[in-house]
DNA sequence: ATTTTATGTCATATTTTATAACACGAAAAT
DNA sequence: ATTTTCGTGTTATAAAATATGACATAAAAT
């Protein structure tokens, strides 16, 4: 699923697009971003381009607003949030080495059933010992 | 899996974003739109605005055209292409008046279940038929 | 009672898009 | 061998969308 990941990543959308989407007014999404909420790509020409996450980020604010919550509280929010990712990527590199480990225990284990094999061709003498 | 059809059929995209999607030059999308081969909808302000689908359907162009197909040839193969979705449709809509039809079944089954039931309620005097 | 927050509104500059016209090489038709 | 058609580039002009910054303000926080 790496391909619908980029595709929600891509910035494609006009903040008009993302007004309508989210029914949210320019001045509100520009605000958001001034505040460190939600911070969109630039095209050359200095326009905000949104993606579909980006998309989902703002209604998700638009709900947190709507909770109550203000700004600082989303924001801290979404530091928790960055927080616990990066919690898991250093997570995910452990359970990689973890891997690593474990192919390398089967390569060791490998290079012992080599030894097996060999001691299986000298089993013509097993009954001898 | 009907939400991600809406979403791949929502019409969010401005002109400078097909280009860059599909490497075509607006000239060529204009032009597509023109020969009434991918007519995006428009926005109030008449802007053209694409979904992902005409995305697709562009890219599917520029493939046919690679392959020396010209427009008219596209053109008839989305003809055919709607023909055949028509022809689905009605075969649709015939297999769906075949599941009405084995409910109209089904109920008349019931119907003489109940007049069985009748029957079994009357059966204290089978022994007697 | 002030100050801060979140948003509206307005003005100005820049970018993007629409439309139409002219151009042009390559392919097709005559 | 010409003439047409096809698909695209380019240019000019007008309208729409967006960016930025400033001023305003009701509601909330202090």
């Amino acid at each position: 699923m790496k391909e619908k990941e980029l595709r929600r990543s891509l910035s494609v959308l006009p903040i008009g697009t993302v007004m309508k989407l989210t029914d949210l007014s320019a001045r509100q999404i520009r605000y958001y971003e001034q505040q460190g909420l939600v911070i969109p790509e630039r095209n050359e020409g200095n326009r905000r381009m949104y993606s579909l996450n980006n998309v989902d980020q703002l209604l998700e604010i638009k709900d947190y607003l709507s909770e109550g919550i203000n700004m600082a509280g989303i924001r801290h929010i979404y530091e928790q949030q960055k927080e616990r990712e990066h919690a898991k990527q250093e997570q995910m590199q452990k359970s990689l080495t973890d891997t690593d480990v474990r192919r390398i225990l089967r390569e060791e284990i490998k290079a012992v059933g080599g030894l097996a094999d060999r001691a299986d061709k000298l089993s013509v003498h097993k009954k001898k010992l």
